[in-house]
DNA sequence: GTCTATGCAAAGTTTTTGCACCTGG
DNA sequence: CCAGGTGCAAAAACTTTGCATAGAC
């Protein structure tokens, strides 16, 4: 996604164009994804001067456009990303903390059935799932 | 599960059996489940001078030694649940924010896939389903 | 009597808000 | 210009910690 469809974006919106707003977007993109604390780090090495409540409210208004998404991978901050990003499950164990990445499709009969039987519409990558990793169940 | 077990797990674990703990363990009993604030305002119905670090302190102590469980189904705070507790998805709504409970059958397909690929001992309850209800889809 | 658990208050974290000034359009 | 956005500082919300005392055993 380019900085071209952020400045269309926020335009279609009302919203302004500010460095700020670019300086938020690239670090989520450079980043992958990352938490507020995190982007505001990774934006300030382009303007120092950012401030952490400028990443809160803009971390919302990218969202609010449908740029940004986050996600709650464990019991802390959300971490944000793209909302192109490639998406896939996470997988974090309770005991060791270590987070693996396994594709989305692996929920598609979840998904499908929550769909069927509940008509409910899910983001299955949005919250963790949590549960112990081989080497922890021993 | 009764009061006994409380008594029986805790003296096991080397704890010591207070008003305070028992007035905590009635509270998420009653409850269901309930963030600290919750319990705190159901436990204060029979101790009122029961403080908010003690539920914090005690509702930890009660989970290690596996009478209590947390769940996230939302962005805030954690909610708290017997171990015991009937299990059940919860599928949030981002819009409504109604919870739907299911059935944690509905994730066997995905819960076994995990465990055979992975290794993954999934917990599939303790992060909640986020996504739209049938409502909030037109 | 000993040692853990509690209440209280204070400190630590994280997130939000108010406001004067700055800046995009 | 002028409305919206930003930095800064303060407040709010949430959680943890230190310590003197109460209470379990």
């Amino acid at each position: 996604m380019s900085l071209d469809v952020l400045e269309d974006r926020l335009r279609e919106h009302g919203y302004r164009v500010t460095t700020q707003r670019r300086a938020v977007f690239d670090a989520v993109s450079a980043l992958g994804h990352g938490t507020h604390e995190e982007i505001l780090r990774h934006a300030q090495t382009v303007d120092a001067s950012l401030n952490l409540s400028t990443v809160y409210r803009n971390l919302e208004v990218l969202e609010e456009i449908g740029l940004v998404r986050h996600a709650h991978l464990g019991h802390g901050s959300p971490t944000y990303h793209l909302a192109d990003h490639h998406r896939h499950l996470h997988l974090v164990c309770s005991k060791c903390k270590e987070v693996l990445e396994v594709s989305v499709d692996t929920a598609n009969p979840l998904v499908e059935e929550l769909k069927t039987s509940h008509g409910f519409a899910v983001d299955i990558d949005h919250f963790a799932i949590q549960g112990l990793c081989s080497k922890c169940q021993s």
